[in-house]
DNA sequence: TTATTTTTTCAATAAGTTTTGAAAATTCAA
DNA sequence: TTGAATTTTCAAAACTTATTGAAAAAATAA
């Protein structure tokens, strides 16, 4: 196989891989051509390599910043803005478990601590089932996000060391 | 805060949440409706208590329970088929794991093997960042791979007393 | 069997999301 | 300053996905 051909498949196939992660398929595309990409690259680069359109490649590579994958880079001498991915794909997970930790789990983790003050008779197996419900919910996403905060905090290779060996 | 009021509240939340991690908002919703139904229920109450068409229900029933999370249940002297939720949030959750693992990490995984065999001068650095990018990538994706089996046959005892012990 | 209830299917449509492209805003060299 | 290069914005259009509802199929009782 082709290195072009190989490309052309890894960033088709982030992007469908990307759409099943809340990320859209352009967003994952961009990243997927940074990643790698060796050397920084422009809008007008991207919209080439991809062919889609400028306010397109502008609002996706706005979002992957946002997201603190991608950073714009300033090269001396040159008038255009660059972007660059990070590479450590260590890195690149962590970063997303963070956002979307603090997108979606930890929301979801106070709202159910609100519905947990019910008022209404726990013998009422409506009541019950709720409660128990939310409250297991609760009580497993709360468990989730203290795993993902160490893992959020550690680096590397102690995480890979000490914690993957533990999973043989 | 009533229960009526709590119940709109967590099937809404829990459709918005499903959103952002590849299930669709109805599919999500009648899964929460279910969840917090202390007895099996029928497609009809579905579509009352959710206010949506039959066919829309029954297709989401149908997914649901292809991704194991909902059974059919058939109750003696009743014609109609019967839905009910897996109420254990752990077995949800392995569940959860085990298909989308199934449906999304081991064909990605098998695709980026593939494409490390380019042909191809290394010296390149083109071909050096592609290759070193889908290496990593592999990499780090068949770790979790491993984990995410331990995982799934683990049972929740082992897993929360061993494990997220060693998460402080 | 036939009639009735229930479930399934799927084409049409509605709703939601992404993309375009041109105009406006911004940046920067001269 | 001015004007060319570049980036940003956003309404309209294109595309994608979800939903409806009525007809067909399947299941069951009589």
């Amino acid at each position: 196989m082709k290195l072009s051909e190989a490309k052309a498949q890894f960033i088709s196939s982030w992007g469908a891989f990307g759409t099943h992660w809340g990320i859209n398929r352009t967003m994952a595309q961009i990243h997927a051509l940074l990643l790698i990409s060796p050397d920084p690259i422009t809008q007008d680069d991207i919209m080439e390599q991809l062919n889609i359109s400028r306010g397109n490649v502008n609002m996706n590579t706005r979002d992957l910043v946002d997201w603190g994958l991608v950073d714009r880079v300033l090269i001396p001498g040159e008038r255009k803005e660059f972007f660059s991915a990070e590479k450590d794909i260590w890195k690149v997970a962590t970063q997303i478990i963070k956002e979307r930790k603090k997108r979606e789990l930890d929301p979801m983790l106070k709202l159910l601590g609100q519905l947990e003050k019910i008022e209404g008779d726990k013998k009422d197996k409506n009541v019950k089932q709720f409660m128990d419900t939310v409250g297991g919910i609760r009580k497993f996403g709360g468990q989730a996000d203290k795993m993902l905060d160490v893992m959020i905090k550690a680096d590397e290779n102690w995480f890979l060391g000490s914690v993957l060996r533990f999973f043989k």
